[in-house]
DNA sequence: TCGGGGCTTTGTAGCGCTAAAATCCCTGCA
DNA sequence: TGCAGGGATTTTAGCGCTACAAAGCCCCGA
């Protein structure tokens, strides 16, 4: 079994030589396998195992221009909130024969260098999350033409896009809080980097209370790096505005549940003295006492989605800006 | 400036005919700047810039033999505790001019499965989580030489290592809690497929308390997957075993949020009635109320350490078998 | 004035693989 | 027996880039 000779990194062609056949047969064989007949397959393949062989899938971009490696710019892996997007492009992708690698980008900066490197990497697709990119990534995006899907958009896709309707989800939120009888309800958005993805939702807000002739003024922005913390600095705030604020709609779960933090130092009950909806479904929202009633986007379609309109469109099947809605729930417990 | 023919997609041939250089020139300019006249080189980046260009490291890596991307695979992205180690292995990697991939892995036969996609990606280095491994796996690394890295280990390194002692870091919470005056304490571990990460912090457990004489059988095994949940339960099961149980070491701050949770449904105070000790510091820990104990490993400095050694091996500085202590400390809070 | 040394630039060759065309070989049928 | 037909396999010709060696060029001292 002196078979193993240390001849540097094994390759197509050592495969080749040790079955004794040509390299395009061995390429074939993991390509191609219905191309080869079946003995000769099993006679690769196993050399292949004896010598360890790894195509080396560089070369093979390269050689045929095709690549099934995914990447995906995600913002955070500090909140659980991706955790089923990644997990719905994880699957997708595998189902289809492709690998999905991630890259965290904490920054436009970040996401702009993130899409260089992908692009570097020829990668078969991108996908994105929100439709907010540096001048710089759509130039390089648009120039060298790779498919590209954003998630969480609900408008005028740059290439593709999938998502939910945050105006329509905000209406949702704002009429389960009229119904249960709230009426000096709050809005928490956030400000800085990543308020543009919160933007819509305040608009939507006002408009449904002015509706109901409510005061629309009870509105707070918060900061996203406070974590929990920006939770009772926003309470705080709006009751310098109104104290008898009776309802919260937060732009996220980890926002509401530093709420409901805060309600319980002040003994303050909830549903009854305040009501607080989150944004979300994070893990915490089940967790917590009282059970956080919160908007659940449906994030593993999302990834999904997103997924399979790259795949789509390297298997030349769609056209440009396609638009998916994958909607979202509300997932009602008893904090509203 | 009808200079932009639409060629097909730009190459390195392209930049140099515009720019009337050769390509070598053009390749130089963005691999080894200092070889180029400044004149030139500026000449050729701003005709790249023009035209759009992106390096094509498939074609790069094919022709070097070498590859300036490292792959990062990651257990979890559900909870906060990779967030920091990532950070660090991204930093370290920015600066030393390479990029960290990320590949999310549940499972051991997904880390195969991840390990393989970046082999055949021929990344410079590969960094992993803890020390279990599929047989098929470890195989793939020793026959490819890729340099590995675990991390969250502390002996025996595959390759290289980067950690601290999950034991050493045990014996200090303990005596945390003897020193307080704790003398009824309790052990939750996880069982299950993550139970190997913990599975050494039970012996330091028993030794600690046995060299005191107290009893060691306070000792439950929880379920991973139940989150926030697994608090209440493992509270349970340890008050039947002994109600007078007065302290908890929890194997997360996940868990232990649970208990203090849970603690706050039975009206016990907290450290008074029992003390509760995190293990991770998550951001709930300092957000919640009380306040939680936890044990931070240095998981930033990991991340680092981590990327400096796959750095080090591909620049050929460093030998095998390296293992770096990256510590940890205790963060004192309320509940403990 | 000429040769040598250093810096810049350019050929040459090939990384490992694959698309496409060419070849081979076997079968079936006239 | 001869040959068309079709599947299996091999040959050919790069993919876009970089290591390395060779060539140009310019300046300076002898």
């Amino acid at each position: 079994m002196a078979k193993t000779q240390d001849t540097g990194p094994v390759t197509m062609q050592s495969v080749a030589d040790a079955a004794g056949v040509s390299p395009m047969t061995v390429s074939n064989t993991f390509r191609h396998p219905a191309r080869v007949l079946e003995e000769t397959r099993l006679k690769v393949l196993k050399v292949a195992a004896d010598l360890g062989y790894v195509p080396n899938h560089v070369a093979g971009n390269l050689a045929s221009g095709q690549s099934r490696v995914i990447g995906a710019v995600i913002p955070s892996i500090k909140n659980s909130s991706f955790y089923k997007y990644v997990r719905g492009m994880q699957d997708a992708a595998t189902a289809r024969g492709y690998q999905l690698v991630l890259k965290l980008a904490e920054s436009l900066a970040q996401e702009t260098a993130a899409i260089q490197t992908f692009i570097g990497l020829r990668v078969a697709g991108i996908a994105l999350v929100g439709d907010e990119h540096e001048d710089a990534a759509i130039d390089l995006m648009r120039k060298t033409g790779v498919p590209v899907v954003e998630s969480w958009v609900d408008q005028a896709p740059f290439d593709m896009a999938v998502g939910y309707s945050t105006v329509a989800a905000t209406r949702a939120m704002i009429d389960l809080l009229l119904t249960a009888g709230y009426r000096k309800i709050g809005f928490v958005g956030y400000a800085g980097a990543v308020s543009h993805r919160f933007a819509e939702r305040l608009p939507a807000f006002r408009e449904r209370l002015a509706a109901r002739g409510l005061r629309t003024d009870l509105i707070h922005l918060a900061d996203e790096t406070d974590g929990f913390g920006a939770g009772p600095k926003a309470l705080e705030a709006l009751c310098r505005i109104d104290p008898e604020i009776d309802a919260l709609l937060c732009p996220t779960d980890i926002l509401a549940a530093g709420v409901l933090f805060e309600c319980g130092r002040r003994n303050w009950k909830v549903p009854q003295r305040i009501a607080v909806a989150g944004w979300g479904d994070y893990e915490i929202a089940s967790e917590i006492t009282p059970g956080l009633t919160t908007l659940e986007p449906h994030t593993y379609d999302m990834g999904h989605a997103a997924i399979q309109a790259i795949v789509d469109r390297a298997d030349g099947k769609t056209g440009k800006g396609l638009l998916l809605d994958t909607g979202f729930h509300i997932v009602r417990r008893d904090s509203a």
